[in-house]
This record gives C-alpha cells, sequence and structure tokens, in this order.
DNA sequence: TTAGGGTTAG
C-alpha cells in the first residue's frame, strides 16, 4: 500500500486530488509526510505545505525539503528562518540544502546570513564541491561582496564557466566592469555564451556602446566559436533603447531576423522597448500586435512607450485592451496609468483607489508622487497635501518637489514656505528639492530666503549628483560632466562654447535694439 | 541542483 499511495502522491497534479491521498495517509498512519510535501511544493502550494510540517512530526528530511520549497518559491525569508529554527530543533542541514539556503542569503543580500551559512558548511564537514563553491561565489558576487568571491575562486581546484562566469557577473553588478574584463581575458576554460553576454551587458549598462559593439564582433570571430542568443540580443537591445541609440538598435534587430535568434517573449519586448524608447513607438506597436506570448511586462513596455512619448489617449486604450485580455495589472502598469491621467483629475482619482480595491495592489511611493503630480498641476493642492499627510509611507524627495512644482505653478507661496520648514529640517534634504524652493522664493523676490536655503545647503553638505550629457560622433561616444576637462578636445570645446554664448548675446542684443526702434 | 536577459515616478 505504500509504495502504491506513494506512485499516487508522484502523478498527482490537482489539490483535491492530493486532499484525497493526504486523508489516506493520515487514516491509515503512512510514513509519507515528506513525499506528500515534496509534491506540495513542486507544485507551489506552500501554504499547505507548511500545515502538513506543522501538524506532522517532522523529520530530519522534512526539514530540509521545506527550506528548499521556500526556497524555490520566491520565499527566501522563511527559507532562513526555517534553518535557524531547524539548527534550534538540533537538526542538521543536508548536503543538498546548502546551495539553497545561500540562494536565499543572496535573493535577501543578507550576508552575514550567507556567511554564517558558509561557516556552517566547513564547520560540519561538508564537502566544498564545485557546485557548492559555485553557489557561494554567486551567494557573495550577489551581496556586492565581490572580494569575498574572488577568494572562494581563488581556493578552489576546479572551476567551470558557472564559477568564472558567477565572479564576472559580481564585477559587472559592483560597477567594476574592468575587473570583470580582467578576469574574462584570464578564463583558462572556454568562454561560454553566458560569459559572453555577461560582460557584453557589463559595458551596455554603463552606457559603453562602442565597447559592448566591440566584444559583440569579438565574440562573432572568437576561438570559443559561441554565438550570440535571445540573452545577448536582449541586453544589447536594452542598452541601445537606454541610449535612444536607434540606428546601432536596428542593426542588432536585423541581425536577430539574419540569424533567425530564436523571438522569445523577453526578446519581443526588449525589441519594443527599443522602438519606442527611440521614438519609433507605431513600429513598437506593429511588433506588440504580432508578438505571440505577450506576458504582463510586454504590456508594461508598450504603455511605458506611450506614456513616455506623451500619446496619453494611446496609453489609456491599451490599458482597456489589456483589462479586456483579463491581464491583472502590476504595480509598474498602474505608475503608468497614473501618469496616463495626467490632466484627467477624476479617471486619476478612480484609478488610484482601483489599485487596493480592484487591483490588491498596495500604492507604492511611486503611485503617491503621480497622483500628488496629478492634483497638484491641476490645482487641488489641498487635496495633494491631505494624500501626502495620510501616506503609511514615508514621502521621497520626488513627492515633495511635485508638491513644491504645484505651489509654483499655482503661486502657492504660503504653502511652499509650510514644504519648505518641512523639508529644510530633514537631517538630508535632497538638493534637488532646496533649489526648486529657492527657485520660488526667487520668482517672487524672495532674496534673503533664497540665500538662507544656499547657505543650509551648504552648511548641510547637500550633494547633487553630477548631471553628464552625451553625444555620438563616428561612432564614439564622448561623455561630459560639469566643469569637466578630462576630454581631449576639451579647450576646443570650451572655446566654441563660449563662442556660442557670445553669437548668442549678440543676437540678443540686435533683437533688443530692434524692438526699441520706433 | 549552480551562472547571463525585458517593463515603473518630478
Amino acid at each position: 500500500m505504500l509504495s502504491w499511495v506513494r506512485n499516487l502522491l508522484n502523478n498527482s497534479t490537482h489539490i483535491s486530488k492530493i486532499c484525497q491521498i493526504h486523508a489516506q495517509i493520515v487514516i491509515h498512519g503512512l510514513p509519507l509526510d515528506s513525499h506528500l510535501l515534496e509534491t506540495l511544493i513542486h507544485l507551489g502550494n506552500l501554504d499547505y505545505a507548511s500545515s502538513v510540517f506543522k501538524i506532522s512530526s517532522p523529520t530530519d528530511y522534512s526539514w530540509n525539503v521545506m527550506i528548499k520549497g521556500y526556497t524555490l518559491n520566491a520565499s527566501p525569508h522563511n527559507s532562513v528562518f526555517m534553518y535557524n529554527e531547524m539548527l534550534r530543533n538540533d537538526v542538521r542541514a543536508s548536503n543538498f540544502t546548502y546551495p539553497f539556503l545561500l540562494k536565499a542569503c543572496s535573493a535577501r543580500f543578507a550576508i552575514k546570513e550567507g556567511e554564517q551559512v558558509h561557516a556552517h558548511v566547513v564547520k560540519f564537514g561538508f564537502q566544498l564541491d564545485l557546485y557548492v563553491n559555485n553557489t557561494l561565489i554567486d551567494m557573495y558576487s550577489k551581496c556586492s561582496c565581490v572580494e569575498y568571491a574572488h577568494r572562494v575562486l581563488d581556493e578552489m581546484r576546479d572551476r567551470d564557466e558557472v564559477s568564472w562566469n558567477s565572479i564576472i557577473s559580481g564585477y559587472v553588478s559592483c560597477g567594476e566592469v574592468e575587473n570583470a574584463r580582467k578576469l574574462f581575458e584570464e578564463m583558462t576554460i572556454r568562454r561560454n555564451v553566458f560569459c559572453w553576454t555577461t560582460l557584453i551587458n557589463g559595458y551596455g549598462k554603463e552606457g559603453r556602446l562602442v565597447r559592448m559593439f566591440e566584444l559583440f564582433l569579438q565574440m562573432l570571430v572568437s576561438a570559443d566559436e559561441v554565438g550570440p542568443n535571445s540573452a545577448t540580443m536582449v541586453c544589447l537591445l536594452t542598452a541601445c533603447s537606454n541610449l535612444c541609440e536607434l540606428k546601432l538598435g536596428r542593426w542588432f534587430a536585423l541581425f536577430i531576423h539574419v540569424n533567425t535568434i530564436p523571438l522569445n517573449a523577453i526578446l519581443n519586448t526588449a525589441l519594443i522597448d527599443m522602438y519606442s524608447k527611440c521614438g519609433q513607438v507605431e513600429k513598437a506597436r506593429r511588433l506588440f500586435d504580432g508578438m505571440s506570448g505577450k506576458n504582463l511586462v510586454s504590456w508594461n513596455a508598450m504603455l511605458t512607450g506611450y506614456v513616455q512619448r506623451g500619446l496619453l489617449e494611446d496609453a489609456i486604450q491599451l490599458f482597456c485592451l489589456m483589462r479586456y485580455k483579463l491581464v491583472k495589472p502590476n504595480e509598474i502598469t498602474m505608475v503608468n496609468v497614473l501618469s496616463a491621467c495626467a490632466g484627467l483629475v477624476e479617471e486619476g482619482r478612480l484609478q488610484f483607489s482601483n489599485l487596493p480595491l480592484k487591483y490588491g495592489l498596495s500604492p507604492k511611493v511611486e503611485h503617491y508622487a503621480c497622483m500628488v503630480d496629478l492634483l497638484g498641476r491641476a490645482g487641488y493642492l489641498n487635496e495633494a497635501i491631505e494624500l501626502v499627510k495620510n501616506m503609511v509611507i514615508l514621502p521621497d524627495s520626488i513627492i515633495w518637489g511635485a508638491l513644491l512644482s504645484a505651489c509654483r505653478i499655482h503661486g502657492d507661496i504660503d504653502l511652499a514656505d509650510k514644504i519648505g520648514e518641512l523639508l529644510l529640517s530633514s537631517p538630508d534634504p535632497n538638493f534637488g528639492v532646496c533649489i526648486l524652493l529657492s527657485n520660488i522664493y526667487a520668482s517672487v523676490g524672495r532674496w534673503k530666503d533664497v540665500a538662507r536655503i544656499r547657505r543650509l545647503v551648504k552648511e548641510k553638505d547637500t550633494k547633487k549628483p553630477s548631471g553628464c550629457s552625451w553625444i555620438e560622433v563616428d561612432g564614439v561616444v564622448h561623455t561630459f560632466l560639469v566643469e569637466d576637462t578630462t576630454h581631449m578636445g576639451s579647450t576646443q570645446i570650451y572655446e566654441t562654447h563660449q563662442f556660442l554664448i557670445n553669437h548668442l548675446k549678440l543676437k540678443e542684443c540686435v533683437l533688443e535694439l530692434r524692438h526699441k526702434e520706433p
């Protein structure tokens, strides 16, 4: 009977059937709790699994299975909690559990817990095999402790592509793409498509399009004999869309077509995003309409495209179509929808209330920012203030900025005063918001207040992150920071700049004189 | 049972 019920469990995919089998297990006192747990975890029903675990007398194996289950079902907090409970109950983790635990730690960016698990692996004498070591590198890398990851790599006798790529990926996510490149060059084994893609992505994320493209070309002719796959193309397209680089984006789109790289949902979405961010929103829509297997991210990308191009009616219509197709929106969808409600206060109020009531979503600071902006611009300043007062989360600088902008638009200096007091009393006032306040005072001639705020900003050492601009000339991207003199043509650039300023001033004088002519 | 990829706010 035992093996018959076990087989029955293994072949069950419906909860109702599993409930029946569970009843049989209880009635006959069969020792199948661990199997039941495994089946439930496989089906992703962690609540049921947790109930079974609590009411049964858990075996060591059951503890381990639960840890695995929580990690696999994106519940790393419970996974780590379970591990601590397990230790309190004097139960040891099995070798197979450690990678899951490390994965749970990296998902929570919990370096302390990760280090503790690492220490336990050593203390309890488990073998640090290739698989566990790779998971350790991954954990340290994801927790931004890439130097620890490097230490693990140094101590490994055998390394495979996963070991190398985990650490290269760690350097990339820490913004150290040159260190990633160094390791990539040092690799003693054949570099697979993961390694190439990770490094290409590193350059792409830094906006270094030329280096990214060079690496891509190098990949095509490399002795590794690795071709790009969908993930590689996604990285390349995303870099193009972030830099509005239509020409290169189109080239990659053609490459995908000519080389018949499989167009999965992610790659299609990256294409849609690239075209819409590069101003080709109609092309994006054609792709979107012809795409099979659309998911929520695809809908969101298309919505974002419309909103960012100011095509708000199209965005609202697309959202209606999305609801008609019974696609459930998420937080990102609703940020887009609220942004698309610009000028439509009543619709905005409705959509904001729909967040919890209709879609079961808790409004986040981004949604409040949209609403404050919408209400503030339309002159509903008191309502905007009330909304901020009733927020269950702390308002951020974007919200204060939106409120102050509304004060400026509607000339409500009293309210700006009140907000200003609140802002300047905070220990770390946002630079941009302080300048906004100072500009409001300047617009009504309150120069003493302007000076006061500038002084406060200086005293509190509030720093503005450096603004950056760039231009591509003959395939090379030139980047500029404020008062930057590092560019090779810096002297010539500043001379031309001064020439343009003088030229414009002269034009302005001529125009003024013409106006004054009788 | 480990590594890379898409969508948010002034």
